[in-house]
This record gives C-alpha cells, sequence and structure tokens, in this order.
DNA sequence: ATAAATTAATCAAACGTTTATTTGATTAAT
DNA sequence: ATTAATCAAATAAACGTTTGATTAATTTAT
C-alpha cells in the first residue's frame, strides 16, 4: 500500500478535534462559555470526557484553538482585499461591507461568541487575537477611505472608528435579534436560510446607502 | 418620637439591598453572571456571604432584581416621550437618539451585561423584561415615524428593525470598544467622563445624520 | 512479512476544588 | 418578647482535570 499512513492519521485526529471545536463552538454560542462544562461538550460530541484535556490541553485552550481557527480565514480575506487594486473606492467599500456581512452570517456562533468575550474581555490570548483582526478592518478601511478622498469622491472628515462602529454594530444587533426581525416583519414561516438571505438583502442595501451619507459620495 | 421606625427600617434594608445590587452589577459587567460567584459579590460589598439568599433568595434572583430595578426607569422615559404632543417628528427623532445614547452613557455596566443576557437567553424572566423594553422601543419609534410620514417630512419605506439596530448596534459597538476609540483617536490621556461627554458629542452627530438618511428627510 | 516494541487513543473512575445554598447559633432592633 | 439581621460553618452537588488501565495503531527489528 501506499504510505499514506501517517498523513492520514493526521487528518483522523484533525477530523476529530474539528468536531469537538465545532460541537464546543455551538454550545458556548447558546449556553456560554462558563456554563458550558466539558461533560456537556463531551456528551455532545460523542466523546469520552477526558478526550477534550487529551486533545486541547484545557477547557480554556480549546477555546483558545477554536478562536485561532477562526480567525485565520478572516485574516486571509481581509488581506486579500487590501491587494486588489483594480477596484474604485465605491467598489471596494460595497466589497468591504458585504465580505463583513458574509462572514458574519456564514459563522453566525462564532460571532455570538466573540461577541461576548468583547464585553468580558477575560482571556488575553483572545483578546489579542480580536484585536488584531480589529486593527486589520480598520487599517484596510482608512485606506480605502483614504484612496477615495484622494480621488476626491468621499469627503474629507469620516471617522473611521464610528463607521465601522455602525457596520459591525447594526450587523451584530440584527445577529442577536433575528427572531425578533421574523417577528416584527411577520417573517415567521420562513426557513433559516431564507430568513438569512432576506437579512443579507435587507442589510446590504440598509448599510450601503449608510455608508454614502457617512462617505458623502453620491451614487 | 415620630413613628418612622418602620419606613426607616425599610430604606436601611433597601439600601443595603442597593448597594449588594450595585457591586454585583458591576462585576457581572466585568467579569460575566457565572464567572462571578456569591463569595466575590459578598467580599466585593462587604457583607456576609449568606445575605445574598437572605435578602434576594439565590444570586439568580438577584440578577432578575437588578433588571427589575434598572428596566424600570427605562420604561418611564420611553412613555413620557411619547406623551409630549408639542414636538415636531424631527424634534422627537433626535430626542428619540439622544435619551437612548444618554440611557446607555449613564447606566455602563447594566447595559453590557444586557447584552450578553440577550446572546445568551438563558434566564426567561430577563427575557421577557427585555423582550417588553425592545417593542416599547419599536413601537415608540414606529409611531415617531408614522407621524414624519403623515406630515410628508418622512420617507415612505422605511425599516424599522434595521433602523434601531443601527442605533443599538452603534452604541453598544462604542460601549464595548470604548479603548480602542481613545487608543485610535489619541485621546489615551482623557478622563472617563471627558472620554463619555466626547463619546456623547461624535455618536449623537453620527446618530443624527445616519437617520436623516435612514428617514430620508432634509436638515 | 511477521513478531515484538512502542506510541497513540480511549475510557471509567477518582481527584481535589469550588460552587450556590442552608443551617443553627448569635447579636441587634423593635 | 418577638422579629430581623448577621455570621461561621456545613452541605451536597458540580466543576475541570488527572489517573492508570485497556485497546488500537504504528514503527522497529527480526
Amino acid at each position: 500500500m501506499f504510505s499514506f499512513a501517517y498523513s492520514n492519521n493526521i487528518m483522523q485526529v484533525s477530523d476529530k478535534k474539528k468536531h469537538i471545536l465545532e460541537t464546543a463552538e455551538n454550545l458556548f454560542a447558546t449556553k456560554g462559555y462558563d456554563a458550558s462544562t466539558v461533560r456537556d461538550i463531551a456528551d455532545a460530541a460523542g466523546v469520552n470526557l477526558a478526550m477534550i484535556s487529551y486533545y486541547f490541553g484545557s477547557k480554556e485552550k480549546m477555546m483558545e484553538s477554536l478562536f485561532h481557527e477562526r480567525m485565520r480565514a478572516a485574516k486571509l480575506q481581509v488581506e486579500q482585499l487590501l491587494n486588489n487594486k483594480a477596484l474604485t473606492p465605491f467598489e471596494k467599500v460595497e466589497i468591504f461591507l458585504d465580505e463583513y456581512l458574509n462572514r458574519v452570517l456564514s459563522k453566525q456562533c462564532f460571532h455570538r461568541i466573540m461577541l461576548v468575550e468583547q464585553v468580558m474581555q477575560k482571556n488575553t490570548v483572545i483578546i489579542n487575537l480580536m484585536k488584531e483582526l480589529k486593527l486589520g478592518y480598520a487599517a484596510l478601511f482608512m485606506q480605502l477611505v483614504k484612496e477615495g478622498q484622494k480621488k476626491k469622491v468621499f469627503k474629507k472628515n469620516v471617522d473611521i472608528v464610528l463607521a465601522l462602529a455602525t457596520m459591525t454594530g447594526t450587523v451584530t444587533q440584527l445577529l442577536i435579534n433575528k427572531n425578533y426581525y421574523a417577528e416584527f416583519n411577520k417573517k415567521m414561516n420562513l426557513q433559516e436560510n431564507e430568513l438569512n438571505k432576506l437579512l443579507y438583502n435587507n442589510l446590504t442595501a440598509h448599510l450601503k446607502n449608510i455608508f454614502k451619507t457617512i462617505l458623502g459620495y453620491e451614487q
């Protein structure tokens, strides 16, 4: 046989770790980190209690693992947009909003966890990872704004942090109030992914409209 | 002596309960509900461990007590604005934004706690209290919008929930990222209340500007 | 290629803490 | 003489983590 034994083993371990991590992510998002016991996680994942310490070292390091994993993809996405030179400031901002919204909607559980960790500020490893990502967003957005200002399509005084707060805040509020949005707009009969699509459509239009005002350009 | 003995006793008890509640509020806001033990709270408040069960029944009921207390004032404020007939739609929306921002800034700890409870949705008593307040906000804002539409100063299709999400989301994001705001804008030397004033000034201007766009009126 | 040796994975049970809450006695107030 | 407030101590349950034995997988040696 081919000698894929080693890499095959790694894949199996990685898959199991991934499965435990995803199970934990779901529990953390619904019950919270402190209220989710390692027994809860092990039971939900269908593995033995001791496997969590065996694979991750501890409950806390498992959480850190989750943040490392989830933020890797986010960082890559941010860097890619930054390096694309062919787009206009207008297009870049729209893509910026669009990518953020899609990232949140496709990783809703994780963004709930991140929101709570942002409030609590308990684990320094996690705080630093979130700070890094936040600064990445701010740097990228600032570059987009400066580019637009240089080309005289954006207004001069743009408060970067306020603008980003409106983007992340609006999306986050709807993330944690999805049910109210459905209830208020009489869309309780919608499937989960249909509701997500509705949210995506309405939110992109809403945010693009707001950012027109914030950045000062027309159409 | 005057027979104020009874009410005086009540006042003392009430003061002590209030003191414990405020201490708990601070701990819950910084460490989280689950991570704050009743021993932490008792120690920080300088009272015996058993007093918390004695006064509130349990840790959970103490949390509910806090929500009852803090939401009473908020509800009153909402109702008052609703009954004021002398203001224009324009003025009412500005006051609406202003009062919300002031309420958050003056009770920052509680709004941090509320944010986490909104994500977790664990305690049904608290969920219902928050839902009630949320519906109150939505009803009030919808009335303001309809009034403005009838007078032809607001545009026709306004997404109430999206608009409110932008208001609460923007303010909430800045609440949990105050330090980043100060750091990014090189205002680390500012005192706590000076920073709050700066935030208030910039946020009101920012939100009023955005709501111009959302509601469609000019000036 | 097969057997032996080594390493990795899994598990039930137990570990020592920490948790919220209660108890029963003691002190203060009415 | 009651009632309320306070306290140190105890209670039982739950917590994250470790242990030591057992099984499975992989590597090394023959």
